[in-house]
DNA sequence: CGGCACCCCTGACATCTGTCACGGGGTATC
DNA sequence: GATACCCCGTGACAGATGTCAGGGGTGCCG
């Protein structure tokens, strides 16, 4: 029998996948959560083999959880399930030390032999998403490219980002106009935008 | 028997949906769609009671598709099963002729019965969204706004936008400028931002 | 009919943005 | 030590953006 985690903030989709694994003869089921942050303690109090892991949640990401269950070096391998196959987050969930990556596209059919396959010890990578990842290249932006670039993102001033990050606003131009050269576009929001689908911020 | 047909991009979620409504005894599936534009075709040829249709697909949007079967004037009854509870998709929704409107947070055990209370003839909102609908206001923006506002959103410049619409790059200046004023934040892509989320674009 | 709201356009203005050249300071690598 | 990054900052410039005050046109409604 492989005992399952599942850790998603939709509670239908939750219960789907719930049902939909539970068909299965030698999977179980034995705990689920809403949040990230809850995963680590739900691995201590039910010991699962495979924890299936989305990536956006409400109370902290998939992909902290899963680095918080490896260094915790719990028996518990992760496994993420998630909706966006973006590059930089494959790259970041096996960082953290995911056993698997698959995306919610996946045929219904093949989660089972995906689960069983991970708790078997190997590591499973959605091949399309794998060969994206290889030839779309890697993160070109700097940490405080990065981080000037998320601030922002969702329509800051520069002089809200530069008082929010201590920053002088000259200099917050200069990153922002450094992250727009090596995006390759022609402002600040599409960068963002970009950054965002790649999976960079 | 109640028959369903199930509308959702993503494998898994359609699939752990379909387990999860087939565990009630009452409840059959019998057709899948992955795309908006395949729902009407499906209901001709499978003839369910309730469509359980999600909003942002890659072929055709959810909305669209209620649109159309509400037109066909086909017995099916459809049912928005969404990610995202924006007071804007609600309000669409119920216009295009949704007979239920729930969030993809509602808990499991409750789907069957917003299902079975739809078959029965009843409308089923999401009481929170339809508080929120009601508390939020409704979209203060002309067609046109909205129209430029989308074609900005993703970063495009003035002159672009201008040519893409057939439009004076002032007449965009104005029409974004008074996006900008209603929605009362500081630019176009801040008020862009906060149309989406509130479902108006 | 007169308002009223929407649409399209113009021109002008202050401000914000993106870019460039330039400097100094830190760290890691060879 | 030289080199190459990265970080932080300045000053200056052209161009984009947001705002305002106009002008005409349409259609709707009291």
């Amino acid at each position: 029998m492989i005992r399952l985690l599942l850790a998603d903030d939709q509670d239908l989709v939750r219960g789907g996948l719930a049902a939909l694994l539970s068909l299965e003869s030698d999977l179980d089921v034995v705990a689920e959560v809403g949040r990230g942050d809850e995963v680590p303690h739900a691995i201590t109090a039910h010991d699962p083999d495979v924890a299936l892991i989305d990536i956006e949640m409400a109370g902290g990401d998939g992909i902290e959880a899963t680095a918080a269950v490896t260094a915790s070096g719990a028996h518990c391998r992760c496994l993420i399930v998630t909706t966006f196959g973006r590059p930089g987050y494959l790259r970041r969930a096996m960082e953290a030390g995911a056993a698997g990556f698959v995306v919610k596209d996946t045929p219904a059919d093949r989660l089972a032999q995906v689960v069983r396959r991970v708790a078997g010890g190997e590591r499973v990578v959605d091949p399309t998403l794998a060969a994206d990842s290889l030839a779309g290249g890697v993160d070109p932006l700097t940490d405080r490219e990065r981080e000037v670039l998320r601030a922002a993102a969702d329509g800051a001033s520069v002089r809200t980002v530069a008082t929010q990050l201590h920053l002088s606003p000259g200099t917050v131009r200069n990153h922002l106009s450094s992250a727009i050269g090596k995006t390759e576009v022609e402002n600040r929001y599409a960068a963002a935008r970009l950054a965002r689908e790649r999976g960079w911020i």
